[in-house]
DNA sequence: GCGCGTCGTAAATCATAGCA
DNA sequence: GTGCTATGATTTACGACGCG
């Protein structure tokens, strides 16, 4: 009992990042959206599921992420083609 | 408005969702002591009479319109707190 | 219409996790 | 350890839209 307290607590008070698929799952959204990256409540709800982070998390993700992509393209281009990539393959299917 | 130019990948894809009013004031963090002054007024009301908003304003030099806009935040911030709160007993 | 309400967000800034 | 940057969260400031 006070070890799951303590987890909690530390949990409240020290942020993580997320896990490698959530931030995955994030980022294939995002660049197969990145026309109009705004997920909607129901989208949010979804991919927060998925990612097993809150949908208040994903609004920030989200947030973040389109500033910092939009004050540096070039930064993400990588990424971009990657992700891009990624959802080609997944289209052939 | 001008930094926005680099150079859009070829497909255009991230085209359109910028926004930016170029007449929005720069954001300034407040300080301590103005937040907490704000902080107890809100404790004592979570919403201003105009006489209220009107000196809080002047006892921390802010416009009545900054003042206003730090009590919608503050409604908003609670509401998020009180909504993760709500989902989170199970302990 | 006005004026203040919420909702969603931009942008800056804060805090610190995580790594060379 | 130290420094530094990436990242998640929080803080100001609005636009859009609703209601009385």
């Amino acid at each position: 009992v006070m070890i799951l307290r303590s987890r909690f607590l530390d949990a409240r008070r020290k942020r993580r990042n997320f896990s490698k698929q959530a931030t995955e799952i994030l980022n294939e959204y995002f660049y197969s959206h990145l026309s109009n990256p705004y997920p909607s409540e129901e989208a949010k709800e979804e991919l927060a599921k998925k990612c097993s982070i809150t949908v208040s998390q994903v609004s920030n993700w989200f947030g973040n992420k389109r500033i910092r992509y939009k004050k540096n393209i070039g930064k993400f281009q990588e990424e971009a083609n990657l992700y891009a990539a990624k959802t080609a393959v997944t289209a052939a299917h | 408005e001008e930094k926005q130019q680099q150079q859009l990948d070829p497909n255009n894809p991230a085209a359109n969702w910028i926004h930016a009013r170029s007449t929005r004031k720069k954001r300034c963090p407040y300080t301590k002591y103005q937040t907490l002054e704000l902080e107890k007024e809100f404790l004592f009301n979570m919403y201003l009479t105009r006489d209220r908003r009107y000196e809080v304003a002047r006892i921390l030099n802010l416009t009545e319109r900054q003042v206003k806009i730090w009590f919608q935040n503050r409604r908003m911030k609670m509401k998020k707190m009180n909504r993760e709160r709500g989902s989170k007993d199970h302990l």
